[in-house]
RNA sequence: GCGGGUGUAGUUCAAUGGUAGAACGGCAGUUUUCCAAACUGCUCACGAGGGUUCGAUUCCCUCCACCCGCUCCA
């Protein structure tokens, strides 16, 4: 068995975190509380740095992305027209005999785990009364704490973005294909936290919602829809495309947020892959893709291969989104769209007569599923497909969602390495390095003084540290003897450190004003200008 | 929520029905000290609450947390 193993990994990156200040449990002193982290001082920089690079990839670095900052409570409204309302409290029913747990609704088809032949309301387990599982954390707005002042804390980010959808796309001037980044916390009072930081109750997402023209615009516009080769790992990435639809979005996505990983640290052997099946997936969505990290404590499937957990979803979400929060906020969430209008006045009549059809059959097969009546829903159908000849309609959505606590788990794990070695006199010691991607890495460079008891060389060495400070997290240590401290920056995971010696006063005539600098993943050391410090660092950490 | 396991310094471990030791770490100091050097000194713990007992870290109960399995995972 090879799971004391990985549990071992596991308990060695717990350690390490509690022991350098990268994860503590949350009120520790109280006796801790379920499903709750804190970041410590190297969790809290590698987290920052996780997120900024994040934002930078998905907004600062692109013309067709916006932000956004919501708050963590909202209308509850919000949480009925996405359905988490209704799918986050289903009633369940334990039974004492089996030790089973199902759901209210479904014991009547649901076989009973000790007797397959009967379901479970047949069975003579003894069963529970149904309780509701409501996994969003509820509270009260305002003071009387009555039932019309009940709101929830979010349990996903992205509702406020489809919520904002029009004073977004209005403000930042984008039009469609565009998209609406967030990063934020979410909360969910889950049955069982479970994995360190993986599942908590408290975590935080990275979220893009990605609007895109539904297939039959594009093809209105542009004729047909395009389906560009997916690029191989070390080709460059694609340039979005007009005529691209949903699925070459989805895929364009999926390989952006990979090539984002990579640049973070995470090789591509790292990582998997879970292309969900129809019967996993949500009704309303077309595709969803998840990538996986392989963590410690990963499953392995048949052959011995680890799966891996999910880090992101990549999920192609139809116009659902919008389309749920027109229904229940009355107000539209189309867009209009010049283009298609002048398009569609273009079109040789089979092949408007078909696109419209084709809208109409997904707008009503969408107000079906959400519980229309058959008539009002083919009267909306037929409004919605004659608004689409008017050059309006409904965005699609293509949703990226990352962890942003299961990257962080990612990196450390990914970047937990250790040595052993034995001395002369046989004793053996075991080091840890963590080899962290000098981007993310929590502290970039450590300036150590050779000697803490010689004021000048003190002295250059916190003219050093000052010099870098506005431009890099730098660490100073003059604590202990120069091995013990780069030990202590290789468990912190600092790619650099400079030491400042003699020579740099100048004792060696030809070394003044050059420092050590030395490498965390090899111990390798080379001499460099102090005047050359800040750009040699600066290139290597962007 | 159910079943099993675990809970002793910051970390990893030890011992004990008579209130606890070590290693490593941390802090301070000495040292022209470049890979956890050496030496000196110091700091830090029985998860919480009850019960049994003259006395509980040790036995019992409850709770809390962590790990594993089941369940759940929009």
């Amino acid at each position: 068995m090879a799971e004391p193993r990985e549990n071992l990994q596991m308990e060695k990156i717990v350690s390490l975190c509690k022991r350098r200040g990268f994860v503590f449990q949350s009120s520790e002193i109280y006796g801790g509380i379920n499903g709750f982290w804190d970041y410590g001082p190297l969790g809290a920089e590698l987290k920052r740095n996780v997120k900024e690079l994040w934002w930078q990839a998905m907004t600062r670095q692109r013309d067709d992305v916006a932000g956004l900052e919501a708050t963590i409570l909202m209308s509850p409204k919000i949480w009925e027209a996405s359905g988490h309302v209704a799918t986050f409290s289903d009633p369940m029913i334990d039974c004492k005999t089996c030790k089973g747990r199902f759901r209210a609704d479904q014991t009547g088809e649901i076989s009973c785990p000790q007797k397959p032949s009967q379901c479970v309301q047949q069975c003579h387990g003894e069963k529970t009364e149904a309780r509701a599982f409501n996994l969003m954390f509820q509270t009260y707005v305002g003071p009387t704490a009555t039932a019309e002042d009940l709101a929830y804390l979010r349990p996903e980010t992205a509702q406020a973005i489809f919520a904002q959808f029009k004073n977004v796309m209005e403000t930042a001037r984008q039009k469609v294909p565009f998209g609406i980044a967030q990063v934020g916390k979410a909360f969910r009072n889950e049955v069982t936290p479970r994995n360190f930081i993986f599942r908590s109750r408290e975590f935080e997402q990275m979220e893009l919602e990605f609007f895109i023209k539904p297939d039959e615009v594009i093809e209105a516009i542009h004729g047909a829809v395009a389906t560009p080769e997916i690029p191989g790992p070390d080709s460059p990435a694609l340039e979005p495309q007009p005529n691209w639809g949903w699925q070459a979005w989805h895929q364009y996505w999926v390989e952006e947020r990979v090539r984002f990983y990579q640049g973070i640290g995470l090789d591509r052997s790292t990582l998997g892959f879970h292309r969900q099946t129809p019967q996993e997936l949500a009704h309303y969505a077309r595709a969803c893709t998840d990538i996986l990290f392989k963590f410690p404590f990963s499953k392995k499937d048949e052959q011995g291969n680890v799966i891996g957990d999910e880090l992101e979803g990549v999920a192609a979400r139809s116009d659902f989104d919008l389309s749920q929060h027109q229904r229940f906020s009355g107000k539209p969430m189309g867009v209009f769209d010049d283009e298609l209008r002048a398009a569609w006045a273009k079109l040789p009549k089979e092949k408007s007569d078909d696109l419209w059809r084709r809208y109409y059959e997904n707008r009503k097969n969408y107000l079906l599923k959400s519980g229309v009546e058959a008539e009002p829903a083919s009267r909306q159908a037929t409004d919605d497909a004659n608004g689409l000849a008017k050059g309006q309609y409904i965005p699609h959505v293509i949703e990226p969602s990352a962890g942003v606590d299961r990257l962080i788990l990612a990196l450390l794990a990914n970047a937990y390495s250790e040595t052993t070695e034995t001395d002369d006199k046989g004793k053996s010691e075991t080091r840890v390095t963590m080899r962290f991607h000098p981007r993310v890495a929590p502290i970039k460079v450590g300036v150590l003084p050779l000697l803490k008891n010689k004021p000048d060389i003190v002295k250059k060495a916190l003219e050093i540290r000052d010099a870098l400070r506005p431009w890099m997290n730098v660490f100073y240590d003059e604590a202990g003897s120069i091995g013990r401290r780069y030990a202590r920056q290789d468990e912190a995971g600092t790619p650099f450190c400079v030491t400042i010696d003699f020579d740099t006063l100048g004792e060696n005539p030809e070394r003044l004003d050059t420092v050590t600098l030395r490498y965390r993943d090899d111990g390798r050391q080379e001499r460099l200008k102090i005047s050359e410090l800040r750009d040699w660092l600066l290139a290597r950490i962007r």
